[in-house]
DNA sequence: TTGAAAGCGCTAACAT
DNA sequence: ATGTTAGCGCTTTCAA
């Protein structure tokens, strides 16, 4: 492994010279850095990652936490941040929740806090003001991803709003008996992504004075198989007709188009059906959807990160930074029947 | 940030002392050991990652490389290998080459090679000799996941033998006119795992006497549209007749039922499909297929790695260590109907 | 603009 | 079983 000195001696120069000719920290004569990287890749050196977190105290390496791996959710935010910590220079070490068993604490005290990363992103976490506290203690920057955290800089969207955009949409189409399958209670996903969107379902409703049947709400949880479940209850009650159902998720919102056709239904002739998410099988589905950008949300996080690392834990503003989100018309919403009813 | 000097002078030992301690490497008393492990942790004392890394030259890191994030197969065996390295104390450094634009090479130059893993895991990567050779000549053990690299060990399901189960399944039902869709060139995935797996299927049907028809193969890319646009061709052609197709992935297979049913076909009665994965849709769609264990892959991949870093640079063996698989029968696959043809 | 040298916090000989 | 101490390879004052 060649170090330091060795370039630093084929260059003529120092090795505080090569350290900050090669970092682009302090001021070195363009000659001299010129052989300075010279000699550098004419020896194949690379700086030792340890001893230079050792040395300045930061490790170039963002942590990402995340309570679950296969879904599109996480992983495009995975990915988006990926992409974006590359071009800073920073690695990414994950840590997904979903397959510790002796509890998170342990991601948390032995490896979060170990000194291995300059900062994390947590994505789709509750964190516990314990936890934010010791990040904060160890003056480790964090920001959230998906959800708010009390006292933490967060990217989210706004989850009411984007249920009540879908629920408008339908509404426009002349809608008047919609339906919600969402999220039951605040499980799985913590946060309360779930409630707020089937408030906006409510909100957008009270606002057409429409007052929201409670029967027209479907608890499912956060997959296919689940959205499929809960769209058979509902289509297949013979006291409720509605014509359009809201879905707190692209996946669930597949799994009712599926529901409905095995039903001999047809999407959207008898039931109109709106997403959230923009899943990357949405178009496949033809599913109209309010599409969120995971991998943008990803970016942002990071951005917001390099910013606090620059200000040398500058002002925590904590501020709840609103995401975009866009409604996509596909082919699965459209005019109710004239003949119903 | 409490150091190992504060913590020797607590415990009333010297540092040394308390690495050892700490680390469980050398011999300490009981007594001493007891006395150090409550100095730090009244303390709150973590090692520093880099300190440690910087004297020891290890990094308690692995880097998992792998080509996209977004699908099932990669998460799966990252959730694999997370949690097995969690176990054994490592990190996991994700290295996803789909958004590195200016080529993988920035990966492995200023990334991979910087020191900052112990080793890594190449993820269904086919890894130029260049690169092979530039991790090995830094002392760091390499392992492939989902493909043979040439001179690597590496776990991977024998790509021939799945298929030629999948296919033999569904001649042992009574089916002869059994169609493949399969992945084109060797495109995407790299490996040959594509071609292999239409070789699976001619040889099973050749073993059976049946002469493989070049037109019953369907090239397609790996994904749930690819797949839907393939059967459709393939159920539409009046010349061809399949009762049964294999098909090289789980979601290129659903997006064959898919197809079959917009097309008013029934599976299986129309038509028989298997797939290769066990993806986890298969159950929900009742999808016959030839499971692969891809967080089992990951576990395994590390706990190769572990005794490779044991060894202390041990013998290479570049074993191609051959992975279980096994057939699941759902409901896509049934006898062919007596009444056609 | 450059160099000398003192750490950064830990580990591993080598002593005892 | 424990302590002493010389590094690990870089960065960064402080001087020149």
């Amino acid at each position: 492994m060649v170090g330091i000195d060795e370039v630093a001696r084929r260059a003529g120069v120092s090795t505080a010279t090569v350290s900050r000719a090669l970092s682009g920290r302090g001021h070195v004569a363009a000659a001299t850095r010129e052989r300075v990287e010279a000699a550098a890749s004419e020896l194949g050196y690379v700086v030792s990652a340890s001893a230079s977190s050792l040395a300045t105290g930061r490790t170039r390496n963002i942590g990402v936490v995340v309570p679950f791996l296969n879904r599109w959710f996480y992983t495009s935010v995975i990915e988006g941040a990926q992409r974006r910590l590359m071009q800073y220079g920073y690695d990414l070490t994950l840590y997904n929740l979903s397959g510790v068993s002796n509890e998170r604490g342990t991601v948390f005290e032995h490896f979060l806090l170990r000194q291995r990363v300059d900062a994390v992103i947590a994505v789709s976490l509750e964190l516990s003001p314990d936890e934010v506290h010791s990040l904060h203690a160890l003056g480790k920057p964090l920001v959230g991803v998906g959800g708010p955290i009390p006292g933490v800089p967060t990217l989210s969207i706004d989850d009411l709003a984007v249920s009540r955009l879908a629920t408008e949409h339908l509404l426009s189409l002349g809608h008047t008996v919609i339906a919600h399958i969402g999220g039951d209670v605040d499980a799985e996903m913590s946060f309360h992504m779930p409630t707020n969107r089937r408030l906006g379902w409510e909100a957008a409703l009270r606002d057409a004075g429409i007052d929201p049947r409670p029967d027209l709400y479907y608890p499912a949880v956060f997959t296919m198989e689940s959205g499929y479940l809960a769209a058979k209850r509902m289509l297949g009650d013979p006291r409720l007709r509605p014509t359009a159902v809201v879905v707190a998720s692209d996946e669930m919102a597949i799994g009712a188009i599926l529901a409905a056709r095995d039903m001999g239904l047809e999407v959207p002739r008898d039931i109109s059906v709106v997403g959230i998410d923009d899943h990357e099988l949405a178009p496949f589905f033809g599913l109209t959807t309010v599409a969120q950008f995971p991998e943008g949300q990803g970016e942002g996080a990071v951005e917001l990160l390099m910013h606090e690392l620059d200000q040398a834990r500058g002002d925590d503003e904590a501020t709840n930074v609103p995401l975009p989100f866009e409604l996509v018309v596909r082919s699965s919403s459209a005019r109710p029947r004239a003949d119903r009813d």
